[in-house]
DNA sequence: GTGAAAGCGCTAACAC
DNA sequence: GTGTTAGCGCTTTCAC
């Protein structure tokens, strides 16, 4: 790969030339300037992004943190983290942390500053020291889909409001006339369901309906998971004509779960979820779910590192307010076929 | 963030030294090495990745190319693609080209060489000249999952019979005793189907079984082609018993076009894919599918790029032989709930 | 307008 | 054993 020095030489003149002309720094000579791009064009160079950041003073990449790219969720993001990134020029790292917090700070310690320039962080159960540290450090840390606007984490953050979305699933339970509810929350890495949880018990209790603490059960945020737990409900008591789930991919479980157990999906059990993912429509029945703003958050958590890598003045109004917070829009209720009308009275 | 230097000043030693302890590289005086190791702890001192690389001649990172990490299959082979990476010490960048050999060919110029040291290449419809380039150029390529054995590329790659995959899903089929059997084939990106399809007219010619052309219908690699393709299928031919899906996304979408036509699977149609992903048992009714090693392939991806990496001597042979090949183990038939014998005569 | 020089943080000969 | 020196490929300040 020839270098920008071999690019000077062929076209006569100084490595600064080149560098000058292909960053357009103006300040040079139009004739010099057609030479220089005729070496370029003839070597077919192509800078060299390490050495470039590293000139620099910066990182070539910037980190997406998850707990796993394979849960079905997460590859929507990235695809929209990508895209947002590309468009500043930066390249994403895919760290899976297997929701251990020691992976995710061996991690986090080895690249940021070193190799990415800023880090997301999808859910991945990183331990929040850790993060402040390399905040610390002078690596930018956001946090993608912070779920609790009320409860800000002293991190910058793009915030959704999940409480809603939990707020919107139960009340839409509720208008369909069901009273005894099951509920399947997430298990609490970064104690992420809560808010979610908290909205489903808003709504719940703004329709004077008592929640019955044994139909709530945590569950692994998989479709198994969500399989299992709907047996577990369904043992407990059997007279649950609904189900909420604080995820999709426990949702789309519990469908299946129900047809095992030949129940029809929604006339002898209506289910809603949380997020959206693509999934949720292509399943049978198709899920009823709060949709979330998954691939304006990428955009906005982008958006967000880059200012603070690109403008660290800022960083000074930083350190007063400690985070910044951008909020997505709203959720809002998707209905398909995983709902309907109470039956039984 | 702490460097070399800091850590040597504080050790009263040079930064040489410092390299030296920190990489084992031995001939360090024991008791200067303890001194150097408190001076990195008390620091926190990390290597720095890119000036690392950059001193070493080598760059950073692994990249992963793919047409679009939201298709389902892709996240479940990145994350076998970063565990191997992560045991060499890689992190590995996905590249997103959007099915678009353009785009493709941009982010290679990018970063071969300069930001990633070698280049996996997943089905993301790259222009062959430009992957020859960039290997030309030094930097190494690997073909994940090449299909057709037969037909080697001219580049290095791990090989999978995807032939004989699709000669199973079509001995399956034949014997539960169908005989009109539909066809649908991954639209041709890379002409990457057509030796699934050749699997399939080997099973179907000797069964002495003709195969009607007008069953077999191109479609987008997608639940949704799989759907739009099904109801076309039994448009044309109402008769049909059985279809063969290309690969497992199309052949979900399938199972929901025939639930949505009052064919109930696998009794009135029996589906059957090529590759068992994750989705495919969760499916209803689950999936039969030819089972292809991914895991496997993602790890000897990663193996056969290191090598070529480490070992450039073998690059000479190579420059004889153009290319290697490693095979991964043999598809193999898993019976779900999506097949079943052929009730019509 | 263009070049010379220093430096990013690190590694690798080689000398002592 | 440890230090000195040079250099990876690039950017940037500052002379000229």
């Amino acid at each position: 790969m020839p270098t920008l020095n071999e690019v000077a030489r062929r076209a006569g003149v100084t490595a600064a030339t080149v560098s000058n002309v292909l960053r357009n720094r103006g300040r040079v000579g139009e004739e010099t300037r057609q030479r220089v791009l005729e070496a370029v064009a003839a070597l077919d160079y192509r800078p060299h992004l390490t050495a470039r950041a590293l000139a620099e003073g910066r990182a070539p990449t910037l980190a997406l943190m998850v707990s796993s790219i394979a849960n079905p969720f997460y590859p929507e993001f990235a695809l929209a983290v990508e895209r947002a990134a590309r468009e500043s020029g930066h390249f994403v790292i895919i760290c899976n942390t297997n929701e251990d917090p020691l992976a995710g700070r061996a991690i986090l310690q080895q690249i940021a500053g070193t190799l990415s320039e800023g880090v997301l962080v999808m859910n991945a159960n990183l331990d929040f020291d850790d993060l402040h540290t390399t905040q610390a450090n002078g690596t930018p840390v956001v946090l993608c889909m912070w779920e609790r606007p009320d409860d800000p984490p002293g991190l910058p953050c793009v915030a959704v409001d999940f409480r809603l979305a939990g707020k919107l699933a139960g009340q839409h339970l509720i208008e369909l006339g069901h009273t005894r509810i099951g509920a399947i929350v997430g298990s609490k890495s970064m104690g992420i369901h809560a808010s979610r949880y908290d909205g489903f018990a808003d709504a719940m209790r703004e329709a004077g309906l008592d929640i019955v603490t044994t139909n709530t059960i945590h569950a692994p945020d998989t479709v198994q998971g969500g399989y299992a737990a709907t047996f577990e409900l369904l043992a407990r008591d059997a007279g649950i004509t609904a189900i909420f789930a604080t995820n999709d991919l426990p949702a789309l479980g519990a469908i299946d779960a129900a047809a095992d157990m030949g129940r029809s999906v929604p006339h002898d059990l209506s289910i809603v979820g949380i997020t959206d993912i693509l999934l949720a429509q292509q399943w049978r029945p198709p899920l009823t779910t709060v949709a979330v703003p998954t691939v304006e958050a990428a955009g906005l958590a982008v958006a967000l590192l880059r200012e603070m890598i690109e403008e660290p003045q800022r960083a000074a109004d930083r350190s007063n307010r400690r985070w910044r917070l951008l909020a997505a829009s709203e959720p809002h209720l998707v209905v398909r076929g995983s709902t309907a009308c109470c039956l039984r009275r």
